[in-house]
DNA sequence: CATGAATGAGTATTCATTCAT
DNA sequence: GATGAATGAATACTCATTCAT
């Protein structure tokens, strides 16, 4: 019975990053024990090593698996062009994604600013984590530059605006959101947008 | 041995966080070991110890001087509304900053952005981390408020605009850029600028 | 490897134990490095912190045990009062006491006295250890109490003695023979305890 | 002027020797560092080695002096039997001796006792303490022998008492007293005194 | 498959002693 | 003689991983 089996095995699979997650909240990767994931899973200290190979391969997953959440949520905020649907202002796309990560936080239980903060930590000083989270940053900044092409078509961005770096900006907007919120803690999806409004509104020539 | 002066004191101490932060670019901060730095520095074990208190304590003042170095850049960037120079547009600024990152690494001969990361997930994890820095980030968010007011003032963004909004997203940029640099290495300090451009060039009316 | 029994894990601890009173013999409780505990034991280093907490820990239940044995021997050699068996002269009862204690030494392959005076040495300095000896020292001082008590009852000791104070120099008197013996090599229970009968036999008045 | 020099010399070594029991009291011989040592004796760490070879020279200097303090209490108590004085009965000169070792106590501002049982746990365990601490510890008993035989010849002991044998007895006394006091905190020379007055109440015969 | 005790290399930190000034 | 910074071997303890049951 593969099928089952496999099934079971996806599951344990879960229950295991879940807890490491739980952990990871707490400390950082280096400091989450695997004993603490052992007793936070509820399973046996053997029985996690059935299903990992140990905890770098654990680290690995949730750095991927993370990433690819978030861009899951741009994309769902960035409506293909050839769709119909109007392009919305950055802002609203903006104040979404955050929103999302938020709603996403709280659906889960887990503080996801927290958790990407490790995973980019990580990024930094293992390529295999950076090697396995760059198509997730594309994907995520290949979203923003479709939004952006929409965008340009419709006549909201200058003709000779380049997609690409528009979308550099607005995927470099979402790290400073989760920074700010893990330091300051004042930072919400509103004013946030709100702020993107105000700065939208900059204008070449001074009007005095 | 006579008693050490106070400038010797600073000068090794300097040594010391200089080999560390050579060593944190290769490994995060709890994968750099004392040996490690100790090695690196060329001192014995025993004296790193007479020039700081133990590892968290180097770790500590990394974190706190990194955020300096940026919010120094930022201000020196960002000129007083009332020395009557003329506002930069803020593309100009994000590049001003940006780029004194990247010559600041090169002169010190250390991946500031890869440091930024690590003594940001510090923060993350360790309260005390996280207050040595906040105050830092604080101040390259005012930095970011005197530059918007001024350029309120001077009629470049709406009257009713918020200073706070606007530094809070020019703030965010900043994150944004480095961890991009990290993770898919395709931004500069021109190319990001050239995106903000872009996108300041967003009209909420559709011209076609 | 299945769950331990509760048995199995005591006959580690005691292992631990033996080994480290093999090596606290030799020195005392601070030259005693867990190095040499493991390596004593035939244990890993790991092994050895899953039976005990930590070094102060096998410390403080060597502590404990080490006055225990001494507080049994007395009591034995102290008989209730109310049993109807004759009330041994004291230095029978202090030739038994030390007796034992030499005995117990010679089975347990274990040099109980220098034990002994690591142990309070320990105690002068570690108030957790002195807590966790003294209701031992009390035990023995009790058991000398009922002794006394039964010796007044008997016409043994004036009527107006009081059983407290006799015990507290019958007390006394172990801990001398323990570290003469250390010191000088020359006390044995029989010689101690004839010095007692000769002691015992001083009268206020001169008979010259 | 090697007079002068000599002098010096000694006054610098008692005020290490001075420094160094101030933290011996707080904690034991090991756990009092070098640095500590310095600092309370105000000298430098360059200067202490230049009185002393090592930190085990400073202990076997306290170890030696702290019995020829006790050595030369007892001596004191016990008149010479040549000296026409009367022989005071044992538990004055008990009482006496525990009495003046507190007295010095309070005099050098050093609690004896504790120290005391650091030097007998380090007698324990280095020969070359306790081949210092042996002769001291002989004169002591020598002393009391010396009461003992004046004793007997008064006729207030019985003529065939061996006073060696009275001797270790009245020595064993004295660390039963030290150590009773320290673990439980409830003996005091007098009443110390009282309890071997009692026991010396002691007939062979029960009287009832 | 599950268990959890065993492993032992690795870690941060201390401290008696030295010696250049 | 005096100083105090430098030394580096030694120490208690941790933890990812394994494997006998």
């Amino acid at each position: 019975m593969p099928k089952i089996s496999e099934e079971h095995r996806a599951e344990k699979r879960q229950q295991i990053i879940a807890a490491t997650l739980r952990c990871v909240e707490r400390d950082c990767f280096h400091k989450t024990t695997m004993a603490a994931v052992v007793k936070e899973s509820g399973l046996s200290a053997g029985s996690v090593y059935t299903y990992f190979r140990g905890k770098s391969d654990i680290i690995r997953v949730i750095a991927e698996s993370g990433l690819t959440t978030i861009a899951e949520a741009i994309t769902s905020f960035t409506p293909d062009p050839s769709s119909g649907e109007d392009t919305p202002p950055p802002e609203r796309a903006i104040e979404a994604a955050t929103q999302h990560l938020l709603d996403l936080s709280a659906e889960l239980g887990v503080d996801l600013p927290r958790i990407a903060l490790q995973t980019w930590a990580e990024a930094a000083r293992d390529p295999e984590v950076r090697e396995l989270m760059a198509p997730e940053a594309r994907r995520i900044r290949a979203a923003w530059r479709t939004y952006a092409e929409g965008a340009i078509e419709a006549g909201r961005f200058p003709r000779d605006a380049d997609p690409e770096r528009i979308a550099m900006v607005l995927t470099g907007l979402l790290p400073g959101f989760i920074l700010q919120r893990l330091m300051l803690g004042d930072v919400t999806p509103k004013v946030y947008a709100a702020g993107l409004t105000d700065l939208l509104g900059y204008s070449q020539r001074a009007t005095q």
